[in-house]
DNA sequence: GATGAATGAGGATTCATTCAT
DNA sequence: GATGAATGAATCCTCATTCAT
């Protein structure tokens, strides 16, 4: 029989009943957000659709940047979870670069109205806050060039790649999804992401090689500095 | 040689003095939406920063998302205006891939303050705005696509890629462009576009084509119907 | 004797209370419209004087408006109810249409603050507001030319007159009462209704139709001290 | 050779020009104070209207207020003027009285712009302007009741009449007609005066002392079309 | 847990008016 | 005579937030 997770001091029906009133407000102001967008969505545009007035929004909250953080944290805690999933994929460099690509789109199909609100209003976070996010989120990108880097190691990756750069590139492109994807599109998500690793695994791949060495500069390894933020992160 | 027979004493120098006036508070404007965001710039930042009071502004423009659309539609032009410089290109079509990959970057670089507030803020614009945008917009995304279809007519882009759905990664990965690239970064945006190069036209090339058979599953080939924007539509 | 379900602790009170309160805003806004128009008069004005914040009159109400609108509605349906007493009322043709003066002008004065504002600022409501005004007030005019065609019929009405000229010219009458008509002046609304009635029903009755000097209540000359302006003058 | 009225100092076509173009402005101002109402008009609604940019309009008058009432002045005097006929007119008291009726509304029907604007906006005018019109105005009213008086003494009006009371609702009537008037209606002025005529001098005439069936013009039975609102509508 | 009534600061916008040119 | 650019005060309205009940 497991016990309520945590403060469990007393009234845990009713802690629990609070909680899951509260996840569904933040339900409802997500897909609030996702319509209209947070500053277009009043107070009692989210009250209005949960089902009580305006004021009593405050009893599950403090402010309505609140609703936002809540959304945002969940939505990228839920996107770095699937690095889990990667790392314990079983194969090759190329290959879980490739299991990463399905992950990744997999979870922005199916979180569509978090990630989306994610990307769009990450700037309205207080300082403070995107930059909690914006921790959590660098390990992504880190991941991502951990495994390019271990691929060049293994010498399945072009050693004349920049890693930084492509791993940029590569996050950019994946997080770009939002903007296009389609709920009812003719094709699924697995083959959009196919189609996808088809050409991120050719194009970074040593065995692939493509003679671009007229057109590529002599590339130094600086750095960018302040590169994509991770996954979700925007900013 | 005669001269314009009227208007000419004012009307030159003083329609252009507006046009001037006007142009320095869009750029104001457009700085301080860069800074701080749409919603939370008020008409009362923008007129201050421009020398004037709030309900002078109004002499210049109508409403506040004036000021927006204004910015928005004038980056979005000089955007699809490069297509113009790689349509001229001399090369093949990898070649012009390329030179498409250099200027829409260039582009972004040198427009960093519009080309962000019109990604970030495109939403805000009212449906009709949106939709003039818009459809300017989908010629990129055409374009783009005709060229990987010649590529693959011609033999040198890999006959088994989607062009739909590859287009709109590519376009997808340019795009984020304005969410990870530095102003005094380490690299010059020529090494940028140039290390973007080398991976996309690997990932699309034929000659370099790498097996994904094992990973990728049958493809159907379905339009995906409502594909991400152009290059600056995002909606 | 089950008490009604739910709702009855708080709501009706509640609800009346809001529903006291809101009246109370609409006399207080009916009396500054009175007094110095509707134009003339900001939100700051009645939120002041009804003891709260220009924002939270849009407790009450959506738009300035909308106080107009009630205030005029309300005065609209009352005129429109003393039609009910004429109707009820016993006597012939020329006995009703005495009757209906006396209601018309009994009820400008005992609502002479709505009523003015009704008057005066009718034109400002929205098109469909003063369509749902106007809708219901052609039957006014319907009554009082239903009754003097049934007068007509009935041979106390001269047959000569044009009903549809004739009822506007009375209705037009007794409509501006509220120019002249003064609270404290020197003449009661009966003696005001009666000469009025006096010099109507003479007007109209078919000759020896009716008897003047009997409907007639004893009259002082005293006189009304500030009657109506001059031809064009109306304040 | 008439000489030039008053100012004649110099440039007499040129004041003269600035003279008549100010009369095409008040007359466009009235126009649209008439269609939307004074409070709803902007300068810049006048000024677009006739021709020039707001600003300029401040060469011609020195608030918007001075429209109005430059607007209201010449509609009033006008309307004062016609009594001149009626003093003229040759008959006794009644005949005189339905001379009045068929001038006033005869003046509504061909100043119907400006006597609107008055009606509607005289209130809008400053106290000390108001009080100009209105002490003219009452030379009006004063001019109704002797006229009444002199028919007691002369014995062909009911000496049971309150002149003071029964002139204010004989106006009052007079008055209303901006609020009915429809200058296509199916009747012309005339035979709408002597549908006035008829009722009003039936109706303070002592018994016998006028024929009704002589004074009235042949009717057409035609009805007016969009005659006076109900009882309260006034629209 | 939720309501109802209000707050108070700020928002975009309007507009009569001015005045140098 | 007229323009163009700006003023500055006022306007209606919005909205996140509070708190006694």
């Amino acid at each position: 029989m497991a016990r309520p997770p945590r403060d469990t001091k007393r009234a845990p029906s009713g802690e629990r009943k609070v909680f899951r009133r509260r996840q569904e407000i933040l339900d409802v102001a997500a897909r609030i957000f996702y319509e209209k967008g947070y500053d277009a969505t009043s107070t009692r545009d989210i009250a209005e659709a949960a089902g009580l007035l305006k004021g009593s929004l405050y009893y599950y909250v403090e402010t309505k940047e609140d609703f936002l953080f809540e959304i945002i944290r969940t939505s990228h805690e839920g996107a770095l979870a699937t690095l889990e999933r990667v790392r314990l994929f079983e194969g090759d460099v190329l290959q879980k670069l490739a299991c990463l690509v399905r992950e990744h789109l997999a979870y922005f199909v199916q979180n569509l109205v978090t990630t989306s609100v994610y990307f769009r209003e990450f700037r309205v976070l207080s300082p403070e806050r995107r930059a909690i996010i914006a921790a959590e989120g660098d390990a992504y990108l880190e991941f991502v060039r951990s495994l390019l880097f271990a691929g060049q190691r293994d010498g399945v990756i072009a050693p004349e790649i920049d890693v930084r750069l492509v791993s940029i590139g590569l996050v950019g492109m994946l997080n770009s999804a939002w903007l296009w994807y389609q709920p009812g599109g003719a094709r699924s998500t697995d083959e959009i992401a196919d189609e996808f690793v088809k050409v991120i695994v050719a194009g970074v791949a040593s065995n692939g090689a493509f003679d671009t060495a007229g057109s590529a500069s002599k590339l130094r390894s600086a750095a960018v500095e302040r590169p994509v933020a991770a996954l979700p992160r925007q900013d």
